[in-house]
DNA sequence: TTACTGTATTACGTGTCATAATACAGTAAA
DNA sequence: TTTACTGTATTATGACACGTAATACAGTAA
C-alpha cells in the first residue's frame, strides 16, 4: 500500500499531524479519488505508533468527507465533497485574520504576502 | 485602564484568546507603544477569570516582545521589536501552507483568497 | 478456516489548562 | 511610614486531552 509522506514532530497531537499530513496528500493530487487509503494498522506499525491514535485521525477524515470505509475491506479516497457556507467564512474570517495578524507582527509588506500565497498555491494541482 | 475587547470562547485555552486579543489590539494600533497596558488582576477581574492565566498571556507578550513591564508600576506597549528570519519562514512556509490546504478543501480560488486577504489586511493600521 | 479490514470498549499514565490561596518585592501617594 | 497599587512566584487541586495498551466483535476475501 501506498504510505503517503508524514514526519511526526513535537509540539503537536500526533493524530492531528496525521490528519493534517492526509488531508495535504489527497488535496494535492498525491491520492486521488478511487485510490485505496492505508489502513489503520498499517498506518500505525509504519509510524510506531498506536492503532488508536491512527483511527482517531481517519474518524475525522471521515467526517470531513475526504476518505469512505467500505465495511470489511477499507478505505478508499473519496470525490471532494462541496464545502459548507459556514466553513467558507470561518477561514474567509477567523483564520486569514490570524495570518494577517502574524504577517504584520512579522513586518511583511502585502506585496510580500501575496506572493507567498501564490507561491504555496502553485504546489497544489488544479 | 482602557481594556482592549476579549470575547471568550470555548474551544480554545482562554489564555491564548487572552494572548491574541491583546496582540491584535497593539497590532491594529488599538494600543499605540507608550500606552499604557492594563494590569494582570484588572484583565482578570473584567473577564472574571484567574490572574494567574492573564499572566501567563502577559510572559507571552513580553517574550515576543509587545509589552514591556516597569518594576512595580506597571505594562506599556513597546515599540515592535526586529522580526526574525526564522519566524518569518515557519509563517511563509508552514502557516501558509495550511491555510491554502484549507482553502483547497473548500474549493476557493486563488482570485477569491487574495481578495479575502487583502480584505483583512486593511482592516490594519499601516 | 484463516487473515485481513474497520470499529468499540475499558483502563492507565502523563501533561496541559484553569483555578485557588498565598507570599514577596518594587513603586507611588497620603 | 503606612497604604495600596503594580508584577512575580509557589504549591495544590480538579478537569480534561492525549497516547498507549489490551481486547473484542463484525464484515469480507482467499
Amino acid at each position: 500500500m501506498n504510505l503517503f509522506a508524514i514526519d511526526l514532530k513535537a509540539g503537536a497531537p500526533i493524530y492531528e499531524q496525521v490528519l493534517y499530513a492526509a488531508r495535504k496528500a489527497i488535496l494535492s493530487g498525491e491520492l486521488k479519488p478511487g485510490d485505496p487509503f492505508p489502513s489503520v494498522r498499517e498506518i500505525a506499525a509504519h509510524l510506531r505508533i498506536n492503532p488508536n491514535t491512527v483511527q482517531k485521525a481517519l474518524t475525522a477524515l471521515k467526517t470531513e468527507g475526504l476518505v469512505e470505509t467500505v465495511p470489511g475491506i477499507g478505505n478508499r479516497v473519496r470525490e471532494s465533497p462541496e464545502p459548507r457556507a459556514a466553513e467558507r467564512a470561518a477561514l474567509l474570517n477567523g483564520d486569514l485574520e490570524a495570518l494577517v495578524l502574524r504577517a504584520r507582527q512579522l513586518r511583511l509588506t502585502l506585496p510580500e504576502l501575496e506572493a507567498a500565497l501564490r507561491a504555496q498555491w502553485s504546489r497544489f494541482q488544479d
